[in-house]
DNA sequence: AAAGATTTGTCCGTATGTATA
DNA sequence: ATATACATACGGACAAATCTT
């Protein structure tokens, strides 16, 4: 495979260092899976002839996707992989969260953030079919597989029909357990929008994030078999440890 | 409104300057509506201290914010906000791209960039269902809403079935009319992921970005109703101005 | 086993960009 | 507009670890 140096797939003077546009592109490659073959991130001097840069720049990009732990750099021998998956999350009309991972990780971890009753905003009313100033549960939660953080989700639920949903999710951990635990059996997803942005402040916190991180938001409404609302969720994933699979 | 600075909002050395930190976080906000009250961008010297940064730091911000289209400042009055919406696509087992899209903006440019025929490499064969090296039409095109550049899409076809399809694109400008000239009436989405990261320099050229821009990627497969795939997309979404919504 | 090639690690210095005051 | 501090990027030289011949 002739590696043509397409040249100078980075730009100057945009606000966005040159070793950080490197990294999201080696990190890209990498969970592309470009470097199978090796199962190491090609030399440095590839890279900086690659990128049209100085090597100096290219191990500054290293550096930060070893301190993400993506790579770890061995003197003499090169820079290998240590992590390379991208957990795919099935939306459909019947989306459970921990099941739908229940194959990639071996290990899922929830855990609540913290919760109060709040009244409803113009915001959270309008999906919940509720009016401005009626009573929510509000659920901050941050869940991870295998120890790494895959995303955070804050959840509505009318407080009036749901009345014990925080104290259910915090000895179930999970939403559709603690449903049941309210009588509610089933429920399906009836809308879910996505928005991609940067990470904030709290997100980089939450998510183990390095700043100039993308997030991955879905906004989803759940309902009862008679299509009532039962929850109203806001879930941030970390872009570049998930992938997003619609089924129609 | 009192939207008190809890903290610094935007962080240092982290390869991303702080000027175009703040102006995601601006961006961010003018497509939220937090400032449709006014239909203005807060003063510098607000902007300042909620970041708290120095108002220069502000006004590089701004810059690059009207510098996109997005904002326009005046002398003594204020940075007026000229654009704000973000268009919703949406996405069904019978997703349509220009029917969605039909509501929302006035005027659909579809163009076609270029076309050849390929053989399936290991990428494309698989979500089409044929073995590598089959003969596959790919057309490149870039969409654009008002004006506005929206998407770009690489479409692969399977050559022996749909060979007039460049031919037909290009007359039609639309894959659903040139699927109707080759006798295929109908067909659905069977699967769509979902990605986001960062846009490489060939997608910020042509989606008028600017550098650190995120791009939402949704990688699609179509099928006729017997269930053979017939169309192999990966359509590149500048995130900033979309918004997907997924009906089950 | 020894020598050379490859690759990462560290040090020097210089110029420019970013951010504050 | 000026001055200052720090981050970014470049260039070169050499050391240290590993692999190949």
């Amino acid at each position: 495979m002739a590696k043509m140096a397409v040249r100078k797939m980075v730009e100057r003077q945009t606000g966005v260092a040159l070793w950080r546009q490197i990294a999201d592109r080696i990190r890209l490659a990498i969970s592309n899976g470009d470097y199978d073959a090796t199962g190491m991130v090609p030399p440095e001097m590839a890279l900086a002839r690659e990128f049209g840069v100085n090597r100096h720049t290219v191990r500054s990009a290293l550096a930060a996707l070893a301190e993400e732990g993506l790579v770890r750099a061995v003197q003499g021998r090169g820079t290998l992989i240590e992590r390379k998956e991208r957990v795919t999350y099935p939306i459909s009309r019947r989306t459970r969260f921990s099941q739908g991972l229940g194959r990639q990780v071996k290990e899922i971890g929830s855990k609540l953030l913290d919760h109060r009753e709040v009244p409803a905003s113009h915001e959270t009313a309008a999906p919940l079919g509720l009016s401005p100033g009626a009573p929510l549960i509000e659920l901050r939660t941050v869940s991870s597989g295998d120890g790494r953080p895959l995303s955070v989700a804050v959840g509505y639920f009318p407080a009036d029909r749901f009345p014990k949903m925080a104290e259910e999710y915090a000895r179930l951990g999970s939403v559709t357990k603690a449903f049941a635990a309210q009588g509610l059996d089933d429920y399906v997803r009836v809308s879910t929008e996505i928005v991609a942005r940067h990470a904030d402040t709290d997100e980089l916190a939450l998510l183990k994030l390095s700043p100039g991180a993308i997030i991955l938001e879905a906004q989803a409404v759940n309902a009862d078999l008679e299509g009532r609302p039962v929850e109203y969720s806001r879930t941030r994933f970390a872009a570049d440890r998930m992938k997003l699979r619609i089924e129609t």
